[in-house]
RNA sequence: GGCGGAGUAGCUCAGUUGGUUAGAGCAGCGGAAUCAUAAUCCGCGUGUCGGGGGUUCAAGUCCCUCCUCCGCUACCA
């Protein structure tokens, strides 16, 4: 019994995420929260929308609505997905938040207290048409290097040249196209990383448990160049944390808001002041889960993210905690993903390439999604979605191995004995070695799981399934049957026991069918196997009722796959 | 350009600190069985481990070099 602090990095509130996001970051976290919960720990499981920055204004704008409207509707609109994928999160919180906004100005007060925060004057291209500074990449004009003309401030697309806003020709606003610009002094807040450097790469190096895609990147950024460089966390916007020293307001710094890359980390830390509130729990009840000296001692936390948001959880969200000087909770491991494919090229959220997730849940239960998506984690390297792929493993792993083994059973047992556990015979030679076999697999799994391998977890996981399906072929009750039911009756007694070993095991990866697995052997969610599993192998006893199910698992026909296929192909309409 | 990741059977991928005939799932071929969603089970894998060179008694596994793909490169988040 441990207690598990978990949070999955916390999805842009601009518009609706694809597969590869869901795997990268909330999928996973999901997975080992729920094995966790499962195996007895107390398990505390928080995420978020990102909703502040320029992106979301401008998403606001395109659809008429306040910022705040939008903001709170596409929440909404992500947390019914979540729901729809069975993300189990404590709380789906927003990083706009009353208690996001009051963390965010206690840590820069903390900050600028212990001497981590300096002002510093610079120049930024403000749009007179706009009403705002431009970030650099919302900036667009001719590439003075190749002559380009839809070069980006900071980088030309076409040569790849790293520019400056200034350096463009002809520079014009990327949002409404007005040229009328200026370049303008305007005074921002910096955290001084730099002087943090040390002290953050020496804990980089005691994590050496952590993957090497982790602590690559977080080396990389804290040796490259210069080494590790201080880092604005203000910006001249009005959607957002309005910059205050703790309780007080900051003079010279009216009319900021801090950076998204500051207050969004943050945001996990006020999910779970936010998850006491809507539970109606005490202060102290989320401060054990993040302050060291308020009980958090003995947590072990962990963050799940893509590749992209390692740099800020490795160094940025740290060294702000390390610059409190207040006893915050650090991550204990980061497991980070690559990318996931579509169909040989990326996902594409502003091209609208690949499937979305309110498209996936409108095609197929979250389960066929949750197991494919899982078990081609990208973990080592990129990897990719293909429909046939798709198709392939969902109809041989779900409907054929375990769907078809629930059905066999539960429908030979009907037809035999009636729909209650057969009494008679006994367990023999055949069922110990198949528990010798169900207990050496089970440990695998349950080692692959505690190490965070998804993917090895997913395939031990069906090799527990294949396990049924070769014993019963071995076992043949069908045959047994015509000579001696008895022995009939205990090989079918052992099969429904492992329908519901199955579906305790399973329910990490795919709960609803676990659910559907559970209910037609009309048992609740007993606790995770111990050591003896034939005790397992006894908990349905000879007199117990069921319900052959309905079919789990319906196969993907070839003209379905072929029509996905060809809706998918474009663009999102 | 710099840094990082990847390149292993038709496909998706495993391959600890270098060590017996390089593995799994899927697909394919052959067989068994017929309880079941025509599902299951058994058997069958010589693939230049991206190319080349080197170290070693021994390399997919270490070193060098080249090629290809991908990501990051600090004001997108």
């Amino acid at each position: 019994m441990a207690r598990i602090l978990i949070t999955s990095a916390i999805p842009y509130i601009n518009g609706i995420k694809h597969l590869g996001n869901l795997v990268g970051s909330q999928l996973p976290a999901d997975l080992y929260a729920r094995y966790c919960r499962a195996r007895g720990h107390e398990v505390m499981f928080l995420c978020a929308t990102d909703e502040h920055g320029t992106p979301a204004e401008l998403a606001a704008a395109k659809t008429g609505e306040p910022v705040a409207e939008y903001c709170a509707r596409m929440h909404g609109v992500q947390a019914e997905l979540a729901r729809g994928f069975r993300l189990s999160f404590d709380h789906f919180g927003r990083s706009s938040s009353p208690q996001n906004h009051h963390l965010t100005q206690y840590f820069a007060g903390r900050l600028a207290e212990n001497g981590y925060i300096e002002e510093r004057t610079e120049r930024q291209v403000y749009s007179h048409a706009d009403k705002r500074f431009l970030p650099d990449r919302y900036i667009e004009g001719t590439c003075p290097n190749c002559g380009y003309d839809k070069a980006r401030g900071d980088q030309c697309e076409n040569c790849t040249k790293q520019l400056d806003p200034t350096d463009l020709i002809e520079p014009r606003s990327a949002i409404s196209g007005s040229t009328d610009l200026e370049v303008r002094e305007t005074k921002h807040l910096y955290l001084r990383q730099s002087l943090m450097k040390d002290e953050l790469e020496a804990w980089i190096d005691s994590k050496t448990d952590w993957p090497i895609l982790t602590t690559s990147i977080a080396k990389k950024w804290l040796n490259d160049g210069d080494g590790l460089q201080d880092r604005g966390i203000t910006r001249d916007l009005d959607w957002g944390i309005p910059v205050k020293r703790g309780e007080d307001d900051w003079p010279g710094m009216e009319g900021k808001v801090f950076y998204v890359w500051f207050d969004a980390p943050i945001e996990y830390i006020a999910a779970a002041a936010e998850w006491a509130e809507a539970n109606g729990k005490a202060e102290a009840d989320w401060r054990r889960w993040w302050r060291t000296d308020e009980g958090a001692e003995d947590v072990r936390y962990v963050q799940f993210m893509g590749k992209d948001n390692v740099p800020f959880h490795t160094l940025s969200f740290p060294a702000t905690i390390m610059g409190s000087r207040d006893p915050w909770k650090l991550v204990d491991y980061i497991k980070s993903f690559n990318y996931l494919n579509y169909d040989g090229g990326q996902f594409s959220t502003s091209q609208g390439r690949g499937v979305f997730m309110d498209q996936a849940l409108a095609i197929l239960p979250s389960d066929y999604w949750r197991w494919w998506l899982l078990s081609h984690a990208p973990e080592t390297s990129d990897s990719e979605f293909t429909w046939e792929n798709f198709q392939q493993a969902v109809n041989k792993d779900l409907a054929d191995v375990l769907g078809n083994f629930v059905s066999r059973v539960t429908k030979f047992c009907r037809s035999k004995f009636g729909e209650e556990v057969p009494a008679g015979g006994a367990y023999g030679e055949r069922e110990n070695a198949l528990i010798d076999d169900l207990y050496i697999r089970l440990r695998a799994y349950q080692d692959h799981m505690d190490a965070i391998e998804v993917r090895k977890a997913a395939g031990e996981l069906r090799a527990i399934w294949v396990l049924g399906n070769e014993y019963l072929q071995a076992a043949a009750p069908w045959t047994a049957f015509k000579t001696d039911p008895d022995e009939a009756a205990a090989i079918i007694r052992f099969s429904l026991n492992l329908i519901r070993f199955y579906a305790v095991l399973s329910a990490p990866f795919i709960p609803d069918a676990s659910a559907a697995m559970l209910a037609a052997m009309k048992t609740g969610a007993a606790g995770w196997p111990g050591e003896n599993l034939i005790e397992e192998m006894a908990v349905l006893a000879p007199g117990h009722g069921f319900e052959t199910p309905e079919m789990l698992f319906r196969k993907i026909a070839d003209e379905e796959r072929e029509g996905w296929q060809a809706q998918f192909a474009g663009q999102r309409g």
